[in-house]
DNA sequence: TTTATATTTGCAACTTAGTTGCATTTATAT
DNA sequence: ATATAAATGCAACTAAGTTGCAAATATAAA
């Protein structure tokens, strides 16, 4: 169940994916927000506003949960099969839209593909 | 730094990646040998025998670290950059030896990258 | 074979990220 | 204006993994 109501905690959250393809980490989230609004609420819109198809979330290198806006996704529908960049240096991550074949591989059934590329950003290369 | 001695936990942690390509999780392996060994134990012996190249992990779905056997992996070089599979349903996962080709990406430089594929494997398919 | 010593182990306590139950508050439709 | 379902805050909890330290043990040296 997606979202109902235009809050407060919405609008913050909306406001800190509005501008950038960046990911943001769930504990970030918590921690930029933790003055305003308490972590459950945090946990619990982030939740809310994957199951709209406003963003999607994916894992991290660490094991922590990763958050995007969505481009293209939909309440019944998610696309966000797209790949996502990690910057070993800075841990930046943000979604990239270069297409990965995955090949068929005999008898399984393939549905998604979590894929993680990692290595050293624009800025961290030029330090 | 590696194995230095043959320990008990050494030989019990090998022997479960000893049949099958299957990877197993961290805390799987902890409650499997919880009546022998100690979990810090486990934790860090598994650690050990990635330094040595002898397993290699990487994150399944739910933030949780899972190991397996490596093929081709030295102490001072980890070739495991093979994706891995997981089944939906079973929650079963495994290395796959299928390349998936990382297309360039402008301005970063790539230097790994960690696939989880998920789908069904053959034994939930036919269920 | 004994001894010395560095490695390994167990234990308890801790950390980090995230979840749950429940009472209170609030947005929205009526 | 009010009823009510949704959203929130709080505290307590969970799960996976980590850390410090004292005790045990594998291995090399004598």
């Amino acid at each position: 169940m997606g979202i109902i109501r235009k809050t407060e905690s919405v609008g913050a959250l909306l406001n800190e994916f509005k501008n950038g393809s960046n990911a943001i980490s769930a504990i970030t989230l918590v921690k930029r927000l933790e003055s305003k609004f308490n972590k459950t609420t945090v946990y619990r819109v982030l939740d809310k506003l994957e199951d709209d198809g406003v963003l999607h979330s994916f894992m991290g290198d660490k094991g922590i949960k990763w958050y995007a806006k969505c481009d293209g996704c939909s309440k019944s529908e998610h696309v966000d099969l797209h790949p996502h960049f990690q910057c070993v240096a800075c841990g930046k991550i943000d979604c990239v839209a270069v297409d990965v074949t995955i090949p068929k591989i005999p008898n399984r059934e393939i549905t998604a593909s979590q894929i993680l590329i990692q290595g050293t950003c624009e800025g961290c290369t030029s330090k």
